[in-house]
DNA sequence: TCCAATCATGCAAGCGCTTACATTGAATAA
DNA sequence: TTATTCAATGTAAGCGCTTGCATGATTGGA
């Protein structure tokens, strides 16, 4: 007797339509090698039983599980979620199943997610940034497991990446507020310590600035974690300080969004009294009052490319490098020129 | 000889310690069955290798994966950012992983990565709202996977489920409009079909008018899909119209975030010349000006509290029936007094 | 000193699936 | 008619792990 209770398997349709478990394994996985009628057969036993593979066997018994595991240091994140959107949509188009999960920006859960993903099948994975371990590529590399990092682009790495280079995006816009006339230039970053994007944003300020024969030495520069309320603690900080600057520059539009809302609590009005700037342009940096001046990062184009890269990657087009995306800087009503005083 | 080449498996650590396979099994999964001796002389060799289980294996030979999956509408959205990772939280706290998936709102989506997730061995589910084709209630009895319903509650539903009453809560809001003077309310209403949600902040609103005497019968009624665009050309569209509302209650804070900019680009003034509501009090809903008057929503509780109930669930306290988180009505600028002219 | 109880470990049977290889039978060629 | 080929299907060997049961070692009580 088939089991009749509990979750039906392979073996329990291939009784059902009369034929073995190989004809109902090639039925699922390569219909054309079946005759019609056996198809149909087998199918409709399927669709009976409400037969569901199991993974674990496939993941055993085949190589390929057609899933792709995406780790994101937070689901709270905007952008990301923009961008994964995409990849998804993207990666379901050509078939393939998106896992996502998300380490709270603490390095060593990553770690864990990233073993987490592969003992759980998956044929590649979506990583942002490339600032890790260098174990965690050696693991990568021992599980023969491809990874692209995207959300980050750096012509110094030369494994699979795609993004954009924060480091020349954020000395563009950090140019567009020195030819303004500021010289004194508060930063609100992200805590830059394991994280490329924040480090590299604050080295493009940075870079802007001795461009332009300023001085980077005093420039005062808090690093705050993620978040709306640390953007506008940071900016009460940086503007009580004695001589404050004229425009503060923030790691993302977020902490830039509690910029804006800190200077409101201090009675300094935006752009009149101190310029802000974002990066990233969320959705929110158009909602702000005043609108945030921010580099606006293709998202969307991002998660597709993304999708289509890993999937070539894991179907064994080894050769991808990194891909650089082109950005944007948006002018808005945040920023504004030196106040005369 | 053991395969040198490829990933390493319990039977290689085995052989490296020179123990049997149920020896390093039981050291992983129940460490106080092994001798310490022996348990350091596996753990040791673990290292060494770099051994990862293989979870298809797991899968297959045990039952619990310690893996919980997660389906929401959109990673888009906020407010399923922010309980997801309090979910995530408890649930790495207890030893399980969290994997989500996303329908993009596409129902059919839904039972596709229920699959996806059950068959990759997820021991529980957490879905988001209560309304979805029987078929898949069935299928995930079948297959004797528990799942938890968030973000919804209603007295009706049996199923275990942890979430707030959408319906009173909008009810309560609607009720604020009301006592100050506001007779002609319009709804951005996200669309309702197939998202009990939006469908019953709406009935709350039509709740609310009856209590009061007033009639819905022509209640302005725009149904868009969840965005700060949609939003902001819905406003428009009612605005427009002859003799627009007073006030205008939205199912969402981003469509009331697209509303109130709406408002501003028809030359209105809010709360001066028409009031606007939210519903969930994201982040966003504090940043607005003016700030946005809504339904405030414990989005990190739920989330804590879904996967204490939804780990409950899984290792077999079976008798959970729907718990209601309590909401509160946040009121803040965009709601004012009804015009007087 | 001997036996039973207790504990640590090993043995081996699956779990459900894929796939290399074997088998069958019909179609085609000679 | 018979040999040859080839498409359709079946057979069965694992994939890496867990776990019930068996085994052997250790300990304590009589």
């Amino acid at each position: 007797m088939t089991s009749n209770r509990s979750t039906p398997t392979l073996d329990d349709v291939a009784k059902a339509a009369g034929v073995s478990t190989a004809t109902v394994s090639r039925c699922l996985n390569s219909p054309d090698r079946v005759v019609k009628a056996t198809r149909e057969r087998v199918l409709m036993a399927v669709e009976t039983l409400g037969y569901t593979p199991n993974f674990g066997a496939r993941i055993m018994a085949a190589k390929r599980t057609f899933t792709i595991g995406a780790i994101i240091p937070t689901m709270e994140n905007a952008i990301f979620a923009r961008g994964l959107q995409a990849f998804q949509e993207e990666l379901h188009e050509q078939g393939y199943t998106l896992l996502v999960s998300s380490t709270a920006y603490r390095p060593d859960r990553e770690e864990e997610q990233i073993r987490a993903l592969i003992s759980r099948g998956a044929d590649g994975l979506l990583l942002i940034g490339y600032n890790r371990d260098p174990e965690i590529y050696n693991y990568l590399d021992q599980q023969d497991v491809p990874a692209l990092i995207a959300w980050a682009y750096s012509p110094l790495v030369e494994r699979p990446a795609i993004g954009f280079d924060n480091r020349t995006s954020m000395k563009l816009l950090a140019q567009e507020v020195i030819n303004r006339g500021h010289q004194r230039i508060g930063v609100i970053s992200a805590v830059t310590k394991g994280n490329d994007r924040a480090s590299e944003r604050l080295a493009g300020i940075i870079d802007a600035l001795s461009d332009n024969a300023l001085s980077a030495v005093d420039l005062p520069v808090i690093q705050t974690p993620y978040g709306f309320d640390n953007g506008e603690a940071a900016m009460k900080t940086i503007m009580k300080a004695p001589n404050p600057p004229t425009a503060v520059m923030c790691g993302n539009d977020v902490l830039a969004a509690g910029a804006l809302r800190g200077a409101k609590s201090l009675g300094l009005e935006v752009p009149h009294d101190v310029s802000v700037t974002g990066f990233d342009d969320i959705e929110l940096a158009r909602i702000l009052t005043p609108s945030l001046t921010t580099v606006h990062v293709p998202h969307g184009e991002m998660g597709t490319k993304a999708a289509s890269a890993l999937i070539a990657l894991v179907e064994g087009n080894r050769s991808i490098g990194p891909v650089k995306l082109q950005i944007s800087v948006k002018i808005r009503e945040s920023l504004g020129p030196v106040p005369i005083n």
